[in-house]
DNA sequence: CGATCTTCCAAGCGTGACTG
DNA sequence: CAGTCACGCTTGGAAGATCG
């Protein structure tokens, strides 16, 4: 049997099938914990509800204690990026959305973005909060987007964080670094247009991570490492096993206890 | 040499953006 | 408005290390 402990409707089985005949017990807790319900069903039953049958694939990496406070992983950009960012014509502010195209002269090397972000490091700011992990890279993410010039801040969703610059943004306040999709030194292009004829890899992508501490309400960030994609792992472990994991996520019908 | 601590990393779970 | 699914932190099992 398995068990599984639910606050919200969103079950999710981690690197396995539905068993069909093992026994799931699915217990559900209250907004104030206590535990409401507990219904045992076979695999066989929550298989009707996997309605899609999608995976959803994470690749996960430690992060491990810095000796300095900002850290350059890579001193250079990728060969490939590095034909378009050797052509930075020095503009320290832009009239684009960050999440605009990158565009010939307006890339900085990586070595401009650690210099002009570096100083983030000792700073705070309101922790989004308590139960909002999602939202609170937000405010870090609006910080990163004014430092490097942008007049406004826009996220939308997409990989990388501001494309402008191909820059993906993290805040980590936890080691296990969460990399979703694709890992970062993967050769698929990305899917922005052609520059020069150069087709923009995820490897060429930089990581801008950020380490915070939280101190109840507010966050203060006390690292910085900046990275190609390509030097990614070469800086953060990558979590072997089976490297990637991936999950099935059904959700709870509104009745299911009620049954 | 058993008990306890630490490390590693997969599993677990909630949130919220997006979509139709 | 409900379903879908990606993001990101926390939890906890297991193995290894250290302690007494």
């Amino acid at each position: 049997m398995d068990t599984y402990v639910q606050k919200s409707s969103n079950l999710q089985i981690w690197n396995e099938d539905l068993a069909p005949n093992r026994r799931y017990a699915i217990i559900k807790v209250s907004q104030d914990d206590k535990i409401a319900k507990v219904r045992v069903v076979t695999g066989g039953t929550l298989a009707l509800l996997d309605t899609t049958g999608t995976l959803t694939r994470k690749y996960q990496a430690r992060i491990a204690p810095a000796d300095a406070d900002a850290e350059l992983v890579a001193n250079t950009d990728t060969d490939n990026l590095d034909r378009l960012t050797s052509q930075y014509d020095g503009s320290s502010s832009f009239t684009v959305s960050p999440t605009a195209h990158p565009s010939i002269g307006l890339l900085m090397p990586i070595r401009t973005i650690y210099d002009k972000l570096s100083p983030l490091v000792g700073s705070a700011f309101l922790d989004a909060g308590f139960d909002q992990e999602r939202n609170r890279g937000g405010e870090l993410h609006r910080r990163v987007c004014a430092t490097l010039g942008y007049p406004f801040h826009e996220d939308d969703g997409t990989f990388p964080d501001i494309r402008h610059q191909l820059v993906e943004v993290k805040l980590q306040t936890s080691p296990t670094i969460d990399l979703g999709l694709v890992t970062p030194d993967s050769a698929e292009p990305l899917d922005t247009p052609r520059l020069a004829g150069i087709q923009v890899r995820h490897q060429d992508v930089r990581y801008v991570v950020f380490y915070g501490e939280r101190d109840g309400a507010r966050v203060r960030l006390t690292n910085l490492y900046v990275s190609t994609g390509e030097a990614f792992f070469k800086r953060f472990q990558q979590f072997g096993g089976l490297v990637v994991n991936a999950k099935l996520q059904i959700p709870l019908p509104r009745l299911f206890f009620e049954d």
